[in-house]
RNA sequence: CGCGGGAUGGAGCAGCUCGGUAGCUCGUCGGGCUCAUAACCCGAAGGUCGUUGGUUCAAAUCCAGCUCCCGCAACCA
């Protein structure tokens, strides 16, 4: 038997503020995922969280008036709960301040110096007083701190390193003999070219210069920096321990998916592995650096005051129109973009009058002519045929889309059996044949056509779209989850509701009071 | 000469690996139908495929130069 165990992870968010809809893109993504592996017979392990500490977090308690403790309770809480907002259906939901997570990063930071992988030394850098903070050389702006625009100084600081460059070759041959495990194709070139070629330089691993995290157990001036603390909460919380793991690590790992944002690939595709490979560990089977919500041609941020946050925008629009916009209007490798304009046109144009009309025309043809009783008579015609095919061929599809990850076009093949249907509608003229006494049987079999291209249909979209797929099969009445065509149902039909309104885009923009 | 990706009708994209009538969604215009959420179906207009040159019977597709845009460029979560 074939392993059929699914390790799925998003990053951890970190606590140091609400996210927005762009960071909320990739919990929907992981979900639909993870959902959709499920549905295909996987066990499933799909974890998410929060990355709590660091010195950004120290200085917003402060801030705030609060322990920084009480800061990323709240924080945290907010954002498993906009996580539950969109519906997700994780398993575990990770924080980094759990006192067994932060013992097992004690554990594997003093293991790592133990083997002689970190050791201590001085961690030199261009330093601005005034911020405090350290630069690189090219960060510097005409020479100056890029944040004040004053002089920088050398200045060093005692720190721990880890020996980055003892991986190096292990990792390229990896790298270069797995062609799946950094995605896009396009990151991996980068991270060859900008990290690997020039050759890696160490890692700085601790700080001192703040106290909120977890300290070196055996030195306790220092702070373990974000790297080995933030990355290991992928085996931290599923029994990995530095004398071996327990049965649930064995089961879980290697992940199958580390799901992150382009901005942190770096982190997952040459830190994290090189830290696996000093424990003596497998490697994550891929990595995927997605790209980003855009608001129009905008970054969002908060100096700019285009943010949109997913609790927000599912008070209006609802949680599956959300989830259908964001999973579908995000390519593969390009960045996406997101307004009130762009989810309200995705709104009508597809949801409403696509899905939306087509289930209601269907079930309303199936209450007028029959009563809601439809079976299939079998009188067919040779039209028939392209369609049942396109029906059958449906989950296939989908599973070719989802295996390389384009979710976007995952959804759009869904679609186009969606609107082969609006059309074999058309075709077949319903609405006529209900004339005559003599084509009854023919407009029932047509009507049985659409209804089971509607189920198999409202099962490929329940990973996407979980609650219309069973708002859907409840107006159908049918329990089946088989995903193709199949001759035998005997539907009875409820009465149909509208699944999405079509929104009046000028009236509620100016409803909104947006542009 | 740092590395890589891209430039296709009004908008957003596919096609380029393996050259041969330029495709999809939306928008616009015209028509059809009436089961349905002013929805659905059909048709039309609109592109010298960034630019210059080369290879070829034939190039969006291969090769070279140029212009413009974007990502990455190490300790920022």
């Amino acid at each position: 038997m074939e392993n059929k165990n699914y390790y799925i992870s998003t990053a951890i968010a970190y606590a140091s503020s609400k996210p927005h809809i762009g960071n909320t893109y990739e919990i929907v993504l992981a979900d639909a995922i993870a959902r959709f592996k499920r549905s295909r017979g996987f066990h499933v392990y799909f974890q998410t969280g929060t990355d709590e500490h660091g010195e950004k977090i120290e200085l917003k308690a402060k801030e705030a008036g609060v322990k920084p403790q009480e800061y990323v309770d709240n924080i945290s809480r907010e954002i498993k709960g906009v996580w539950d907002v969109m519906n997700t259906s994780y398993d575990k939901f990770v924080r980094t301040t759990d006192s067994h997570h932060k013992e097992v990063v004690e554990r594997i930071f003093e293991k790592l110096y133990q083997q002689g992988d970190i050791y201590l030394s001085q961690y030199e850098g261009l330093y601005c007083t005034p911020c405090e903070s350290f630069w690189t050389d090219s960060q510097l702006i005409e020479g100056k701190c890029p944040d004040c625009g004053r002089e920088v100084l050398k200045r060093s600081e005692e720190a721990y390193f880890f020996r980055l460059s003892k991986y190096q070759k292990q990792l390229e041959e990896h790298i270069l003999t797995h062609p799946e495990f950094i995605q896009p194709a396009a990151r991996k070139n980068e991270m060859i070219n900008n990290f690997l070629k020039p050759g890696l330089q160490d890692l700085c691993v601790s700080r001192t210069s703040f106290d909120w995290g977890v300290k070196v157990p055996f030195n306790e001036k220092h702070i373990v920096y974000v790297w080995i603390d933030a990355l290991s909460n992928y085996i931290t919380n599923i029994g990995y321990d530095v004398d071996g793991g327990n049965e649930q690590f064995q089961k879980w790992w290697p992940a199958d998916l580390h799901l992150i944002g382009k901005d942190i690939l770096r982190f997952h595709t040459i830190y994290w592995p090189i830290l696996l490979m000093a424990l003596n560990l497998p490697l994550p089977k891929q990595i995927f650096g997605h790209p980003w919500l855009l608001y129009g041609n905008d970054k969002m941020s908060k100096s700019k005051g285009n943010i949109l946050y997913a609790d927000d925008l599912v008070k209006q629009f609802g949680v599956d129109a959300i989830r259908y916009y964001v999973l579908h209007e995000i390519p593969f490798q390009n960045d996406g973009t997101i307004s009130y304009e762009l989810i309200m046109e995705r709104i009508n144009g597809d949801l409403a009058n696509v899905l939306g009309n087509l289930v209601q025309r269907t079930i309303s043809m199936a209450q007028k002519y029959f009563d809601g009783k439809v079976l299939n008579l079998k009188v067919r015609e040779s039209l028939d045929d392209e369609y049942l095919q396109s029906i059958n061929s449906l989950s296939s599809l989908v599973d070719l889309k989802m295996e390389k990850l384009e979710i976007g076009q995952a959804l759009d093949v869904i679609f186009d059996v969606l609107r082969k249907s609006n059309k074999y509608i058309d075709e077949t003229l319903p609405w006529v044949l209900a004339k005559e006494e003599h084509t009854k049987d023919r407009l029932e079999t047509v009507l049985y056509h659409l209804l089971e291209s509607i189920r198999v249909c409202a099962l490929e979209l329940s990973p996407f779209m979980p609650e219309t797929s069973t708002e859907i099969l409840r107006q159908l009445h049918s329990e089946d989850l088989e995903h193709n065509f199949v001759e035998d149902h005997i539907y009875q039909v409820l009465n149909p509701s509208p699944l999405f309104q079509r929104i009046d885009i000028t009236k509620k923009l100016e409803e909104l009071g947006v542009k």
